[in-house]
RNA sequence: GGGGCUAUCGCCAAGCGGUAAGGCACAGCACUUUGACUGCUGCACUCGCUGGUUCGAAUCCAGCUAGCCCUG
């Protein structure tokens, strides 16, 4: 069986590479190129892909005799990645590019090309397990072991096809044992720093990014209250997403957050964290995993983001395949653009996109 | 023209003769394959100015300056 390793440079997809070589697999290693590094050599750690991840790649690859190369997706990920995650935050949304990463270079494209090759599997060092359900047929994505680098939220996109052909070794293991490995194998990322940030901004300025990427200047504004007064002054709305509280530059004597943006009136409301709780939200743009879609009101568990605790909610099927969520309790800062993942225990059940949040009538 | 009040970090604000609390903002770090949140650390050798009283004052006194209010 051939397996298509995609190397980003890191630790967790050189053990990955290893592991899968030591299970018999004839490997190959891939670097995807995403973006140009407009300053070669300046950001070294927390980017993926740049010159001195692919050297590292590399290096890994060859200690492991594996053959290696780069792809060149530059276009693809300016429009299927960067140019989504703009027009996301130009409407008003947060956007989660590395979602679209995994969908549309990863799983996809990258995909594609190792089915291409006559590869059997796509690798990667995500942690998240994937496993056949038996009884019915289906893959079904569950949770890393790991449950403090469990990845799987990021990964609710992937279709049955895809899973069929994806491998995620390190799904049984921790970050310490992936770094061990590296380790006793004398890979020179073994003890390099966990990737960070969005990769194609590796300053975090992600505002900086986009006036250089659209030539744009986003304008200034104002900071209204829940009541519509003019606090402040803002320096372009995209700057800021709900549940924001640095960056504002308003004393007010307590913290206060970014509790709504209207793009069009080019302001920012501000106010108590108490105002940040809802329960309720829609969701489009859905992915199905544990089944092929949802036909009635289920109760489960959903993330809203990244980082954060699932919580139990009641997902009931709208018209055109959205649903709407409603949690049990009210949640922090849900924000459109980001995503929304379903899960039943280790299972993902699916996920999608935040369209619309608020207004439990 | 009289009378009163107030002047302490970018904002708010403790302090009331014994050697500058706190909150917000801000900065750095940690956390982190998104944006956030969060946590930790830092942040006035100085209290509108000038003198005086005192062993010692941001705290008492005098004058000056500024702002606010009331009254003409």
């Amino acid at each position: 069986m051939k397996a298509l390793i995609a190397m980003s440079g890191g630790v967790d997809s050189s053990t990955a590479a290893y592991l899968m070589q030591q299970d018999g697999y004839e490997c190959e290693g891939v670097t995807m190129r995403l973006y140009h590094n407009e300053d070669v050599g300046v950001c070294t750690y927390h980017t993926c892909c740049s010159e001195k991840d692919i050297d590292d790649a590399a290096d890994v690859a060859y200690k492991l005799d594996i053959p290696y190369e780069v792809v060149d997706y530059v276009a693809d990920f300016e429009e299927k990645v960067i140019d989504k995650f703009v027009k996301t935050y130009e409407a008003g949304g947060t956007p989660n590019p590395c979602i679209d990463c995994n969908k549309y270079m990863k799983f996809d494209k990258l995909l594609e090309e190792a089915l291409k090759r006559g590869d059997d599997y796509i690798v990667t060092g995500h942690y998240a397990r994937v496993e056949k359900d038996e009884k019915t047929g289906r893959f079904l994505l569950k949770k890393a072991a790991d449950l403090t680098k469990d990845q799987s939220y990021v990964l609710y996109n992937l279709t049955q096809d895809e899973l069929s052909h994806i491998k995620f070794p390190l799904g049984e293991m921790t970050k310490n044992e992936a770094r061990d490995i590296a380790e006793s194998k004398g890979f020179v990322n073994a003890r390099k720093h966990d990737s960070e940030d969005i990769c194609f901004v590796p300053d975090g300025d992600y505002v900086k990014f986009m006036e250089q990427y659209t030539g744009k200047k986003y304008p200034e504004g104002n900071f209204i209250d829940p009541e519509g007064n003019v606090i402040g002054k803002h320096r372009g709305a995209v700057r800021y997403t709900i549940g924001q509280r640095k960056g504002l530059g308003i004393a007010a004597g307590h913290p206060i957050y970014v509790c709504a943006k209207d793009m069009k009136a080019n302001t920012v409301t501000v106010g108590e964290h108490e105002r940040l709780f809802t329960r309720r939200f829609v969701a489009d743009t859905m992915n199905w995993i544990a089944f092929d879609g949802l036909k009635e009101s289920i109760h489960c568990k959903c993330k809203a983001r990244y980082r954060q605790i699932e919580q139990p909610c009641v997902v009931n099927p709208l018209d055109n395949g959205k649903i709407e969520v409603i949690f049990d309790e009210p949640q922090r800062a849900v924000t459109v653009g980001q995503a929304a993942v379903l899960y039943d225990g280790d299972v993902v059940i699916g996920g999608g996109t935040i369209a619309e949040v608020g207004d439990l009538s």
